[in-house]
DNA sequence: TAACTAACCAACTGATTAGTTAGTAGTCTA
DNA sequence: TAGACTACTAACTAATCAGTTGGTTAGTTA
């Protein structure tokens, strides 16, 4: 991994010559490599250029494919957040009891972001950048469904008592947090802490416990320690 | 709040004209612009243009007083994130046991994102953007504070076994998230919910609730629910 | 194999942008 | 109140960018 010195950030990828003329690979080509460089660095700061570069075509092939750049960021959300929806299968979820169907939605959440590693900035970025503009043309199904989920589990007591749209959000961001500070966590963690598959895994299985103890109903027996009040000093 | 359409972003700020000549108010009218702009376009997109139109001052009056685009990112960093370590009072934490300290890191860190609402941003955008290279040479001091606070819990016995490290991450998180989405929560919750004060402080005591019992011991007594350990299904 | 078409590219264009320059106008001091 | 210095601006420049144009080349079909 060469680090990027600030303001002057890397020349493109070595651009892989393409064989032979093939539509549906150059496009598939195009939206590869503006996946991954939208990804850092969002619609408005993205060269088309560098995209063209990274799938070894010209630049006038964005415009031939794609229309405009727009376009193809449109494009790019469309593809990665629809094949995220298909691998959380959403249906299912809707048919196991509330802390399995937890369960399944946190590792299915967490697969798709290990598998997709751009999804994370991508959809940080769009959020920050244009308001969700793109991205919400998709509906927020994610959050719904996961409130969903919480709220049954509230509803049949396995959950303990709480508002199902906060929780939502705060076990989002459990998820995702990870993926989108993980240049800051490799300056702040050992080397082989950061880095390794094994890594992934502690923090796979960290993060399905922090969300699991944060919302699952206290066993009965003795309130011993009360998870005490917030006191909202200053607001 | 105008909303953005895609690829087309709101005209400069309405340009408060200056009274008199004040190089310290001039210098800081600046920055707050700067920061306000950073942290929706990132480092690379956003114009000076627009931060000198939104400063009241010609453009030129940014490289009189700060030299350069990347120069003026880095001030707009500095200043708050000094911010924010002021208003977090790390050493304070450092005294308090451990529940205690926990409690009031994340009270703190929510304080100063809800007075600093471009914490968030500036903060996503540097770690997806430029690798956290501006951000990074402040060294990530809160990461550290957090993480020792919660060593010290799970050595005395007040936190559940867990990896710093790794829950660190994940209750920053959940800390964080909320304001990196909330433009898209606005179109997923009913208006009342997601723009009001109440929510917020709704919002708030969710957030400490959900750390506090994500990383809490569970009460002594029979163990009735497992908390269930990770599947790990596919890696 | 000749005519046709889809895939592709090098070079260009007009608009935008970070940074510069040359000069103006307040303000302070001797 | 004259001279000097600091704060400030309008207009410019060189570089960069999204999108276009006018082709060429590789497959496909009649």
């Amino acid at each position: 991994m060469a680090s990027r010195t600030p303001s002057s950030r890397q020349k493109a990828a070595p651009a892989p010559r393409k064989a032979v003329r093939d539509s549906v690979a150059t496009r598939s080509a195009i939206l590869d490599s503006a996946e991954k460089i939208f990804a850092r660095d969002g619609l408005r700061s993205t060269r088309t250029e560098e995209i063209a570069a990274g799938s070894g075509v010209t630049k006038a092939m964005i415009h031939y494919y794609f229309d405009t750049k727009e376009a193809l960021y449109q494009a790019v959300l469309d593809r990665v957040f629809q094949d995220r929806e298909q691998g959380m299968d959403f249906s299912s979820l809707r048919k196991l009891p509330p802390v399995d169907a937890l369960h399944a939605f946190v590792e299915r959440l967490l697969q798709q972001m290990v598998a997709k590693p751009h999804l994370g900035p991508l959809f940080a970025l769009e959020n920050i950048q244009n308001d969700g503009a793109f991205y919400n043309r998709n509906g927020g199904k994610l959050y719904r469904t996961l409130a969903d989920i919480l709220e049954r589990g509230v509803a049949d007591g396995s959950f303990r008592q709480q508002d199902p749209g906060h929780a939502a959000v705060n076990i989002m961001g459990a998820c995702v947090h990870f993926f989108n500070v993980s240049s800051n966590i490799r300056t702040l963690w050992p080397k082989d802490k950061a880095d390794s598959t094994a890594s992934m895994i502690n923090h796979w299985r960290a993060v399905v416990e922090f969300v699991m103890c944060a919302v699952l109903a206290p066993p009965p027996g003795p309130r011993a320690r009360n998870p005490r009040q917030p006191r909202l000093a200053a607001l």
